[in-house]
DNA sequence: AGCAATTGTGGCAATCCTGTGGCAGCGGGC
DNA sequence: GCCCGCTGCCACAGGATTGCCACAATTGCT
């Protein structure tokens, strides 16, 4: 599965300029313009990467806020800033917003390319090796994880992304309890508890439209759901 | 416990000189000289964090040599690169090498340690949490922490979290007795004495319906609670 | 035995948690 | 533009859980 990035950039030549060059080394990318717009966006699903431009706009410190802010959506996004001022005191104020690095604008694309790199690198450790297979199956359940195609007693249950990436947590380790930080997790999501519950709903509502007997996710009441073994 | 950084650093001034500043900034401080010195002493006892002077002696490569054999005995170790060159080149070829930064040697100390710093953060972010228990048994008694299950005598016995929270606590120590505070912090409550007397009295119920002679939690008169042995 | 302190019991009300239906925003496709 | 699917979130209702109380039973002590 490609990587994404997110760059955020108020001036869209550099921008499209940044992301094609991002295209290029195969990385899967997303621009935004602005905080708010990148903030809103990454919200709903992080990237794997955020690239900041630290002078978003006329406000001299939106991107040291974007930083701030994406740090207490997530501690594990990597993030660099980009910046054309390249004072000590930046530098030093940047990495303790929770920067992962920070580079100014003239560096070479194979620096940044080799920067990125080595983040991913150092982000990987932290994540549990993926799963090399491409199918999975437990007892009447299937999963395909090439085409995020899911069956139930052999019929295909039609899933959206973020549902298939939940089964696919829960029933990873059927009988474990996962609470619902750690779905959002496995998901890629950053929500409100409650979305969680609304996703579990959708997802019984679509086995249970092809097994009206279908109670494989039991609730633990305070703590979070469980696929049943 | 403070953190152990090792320079490999030919140069004893120079050496010396970051020693001491690292020592200021709370560091604990290995000093090498050379490559071999380096990696013999790392083999030992890996540090939590390298910092490496690229041009190691009259070798032009030492440095990357160094770093390519640290990053075989660790995966994890968080490794800087300090020179003076700084060719793009160089840069490329260090990260290229596992390196996790890349500095010239003008730079300030603020800005280095605010590098160090936010390597540490994100090395901090690989740790694994201390392999919590996940299974535990005491006689008849099967608690299964990622499960939140509890067996008697292989019977289920299904108790809510703050049960389940006390029980573990209590059957963790067989013997040792547990004021009602202990109780209380063990199951996270910030309650009234007289509500944990309530979820003894719960638990215990739970238990005698799945075995009427269940007696393994004794009351300790003006003392608290204790686990059978 | 008498007494004070401590614990057990049954029960109730407040609180917390979850399931549900629905709605609005967003983005993608036509 | 329009429609449609996906998503996040909210309000509400029903149910589970929990904190606490009054009262009974037990304990430790004299």
């Amino acid at each position: 599965m490609s990587r994404r990035i997110a760059i955020v950039e108020d001036d869209p030549a550099i921008r499209a300029n940044y992301a094609a060059a991002l295209g290029r080394y195969g990385y899967e990318v997303a621009t935004y313009g602005g905080r708010a717009e990148a903030l809103a966006a990454m919200k709903s699903r992080l990237p794997d990467l955020a690239i900041i431009d630290i002078g978003l706009g006329e406000d001299a410190d939106g991107g040291f806020a974007l930083c701030r802010e994406l740090r207490a959506l997530s501690a594990a996004l990597p993030i660099i800033f980009l910046t054309a001022r390249d004072s000590d005191f930046d530098v030093v104020a940047g990495l303790r917003l929770g920067a992962d690095d920070y580079l100014t604008k003239d560096v070479s694309l194979p620096h940044l390319m080799a920067r990125i790199a080595a983040l991913f690198r150092r982000a990987d450790l932290a994540r549990e090796p993926p799963a090399a297979e491409e199918r999975f199956e437990r007892g009447a359940l299937a999963l395909d994880l090439k085409r995020f195609s899911v069956s139930w007693q052999g019929r295909p249950v039609a899933l959206t992304l973020t549902e298939f990436w939940m089964v696919h947590a829960l029933a990873k380790f059927p009988g474990h309890v996962k609470n619902r930080d750690q779905l959002m997790r496995e998901a890629n999501l950053v929500v409100d508890d409650a979305t969680v519950t609304s996703h579990v709903k959708r997802i019984r509502h679509k086995f249970l439209a092809v097994d009206a007997a279908f109670d494989r996710i039991d609730t633990v009441y305070g703590m979070g759901y469980r696929w049943k073994a």
